[in-house]
DNA sequence: CCTTGAATGCTAAAAATTTAGCATTTAGAC
DNA sequence: GTCTAAATGCTAAATTTTTAGCATTCAAGG
């Protein structure tokens, strides 16, 4: 899932600690498609995505692979690592060119006293995330397939994240956020595309009547 | 879903600010069944659980219960509505006789400030319930649904909330719980049942044989 | 002990979804 | 401009799941 509708930690900080950190934590690079970590590695730390996307899924035993959740810009991941001490849940891999900002458990416990607004910040983050994360789980038990490629359709278009009305998604990666075939998420689209909602490109869906969309849900 | 591997807000608490809370905050009781706030309500506040469960869920259009989560002894609810300004999501009941702490808006802002670790405990236990849910999404997508009842049940056995290896359940409530309808729950136990992993009865199941039961997930 | 509402068991048809092909289209590389 | 790998389109059978009944079993209250 797309956490489209979470702010991003990195809007929520005061400018104090985000100049803080700017200046002083240390920054890795990652280019297309490049892992970031495996699931299962215990190495610890809150990572702030800076510019890019990453990429978290994993293998189900057929071998095939499901996206648990993009991240984008802005927001941060390895919270797990540092309060619940679990291993890294997902593989993960960056989306284009990449930047994120590496803060050790040490230094966070350091940020954490002396900036108390970071915590709160953390908190409204990941409160929101959490919500989020029930959200999709509630899709995926009431919608028919239709609907849900519908929602997710419409969670990328009110992220406002792509210009326009055109979002540039394989039907495939669709599928594997949905958990559904592709065959499936092909024939919900050409329904989709018959009732006028949408056109279909190569690597790319065009949303041409927002209202429809809303009512297909 | 239940939230089984997340630690309690409550027993992370340290003993001073957990003895400001049960000395200083209002309690309110409810009986088996008494609706606590229902989706839409905007009434803000951090509720925390002494005593007893609630189960959150919602209606889908078609008029069926959608079990959302069920929270426990410990654990905490409303945190959106104080950090998102989320109205409440989900209408909540109680599940037999229960007591809760209830935290205002201000009050919690106080909290906040006055004890520092009241925020970093509570982050551990969101992000706890953050990463449950993630899972719990996964296994709608990915798993069948005879291995998705065999994993509810592993959840409630390994929760150990219930006495030895009786798990009182309805089947329509694992239904609810997982999306499923309760024909398809039924065939599911049926097939388990055959197995000799499990015996049913009467609002319960009793589990046979809990290695057979990791297996069939 | 009997009654009664709730829960479970059972069945078959209908609907939704996946699987497994292969054909066609596309955009980028050469 | 041609070639090629990737993505989409299409189809039909197999499988899974739901829907809609009704029969049976259970346990609690009178």
């Amino acid at each position: 899932m797309d956490f489209h509708f979470s702010p991003p930690l990195l809007t929520l900080l005061d400018e104090d600690i985000k100049s803080v950190l700017l200046q002083n934590d240390s920054r890795r690079h990652f280019t297309d498609a490049r892992l970031v970590h495996s699931r299962g590695s215990a190495q610890a730390g809150l990572s702030l995505i800076l510019s890019g996307a990453f990429r978290f899924g994993l293998y189900t035993e057929a071998g095939d692979y499901i996206e648990t959740s993009i991240l984008r810009e802005g927001h941060c991941f390895g919270e797990a690592t540092l309060f619940a001490g679990r291993p890294r849940a997902y593989d993960a891999e960056a989306i284009g060119d990449t930047v994120i900002l590496e803060i050790s458990k040490n230094r966070f416990e350091w940020l954490v006293v002396q900036y108390p607004t970071f915590a709160a910040n953390l908190l409204q983050s990941l409160t929101a995330r959490l919500y989020d994360a029930l959200e999709f789980a509630n899709d995926l038990r009431t919608l028919t397939a239709e609907a849900r490629v519908a929602r997710q359709l419409w969670r990328y278009l009110v992220a406002g994240q792509f210009d326009g009305d055109v979002i540039p998604i394989r039907q495939s990666d669709l599928a594997a956020v949905l958990g559904l075939s592709r065959v499936s998420v092909g024939k919900a689209l050409d329904a989709l595309q018959k009732s006028g909602v949408l056109s279909l490109g190569y690597r790319q869906i065009k949303i041409l009547d927002r209202e429809a969309l809303a009512v297909a849900i």
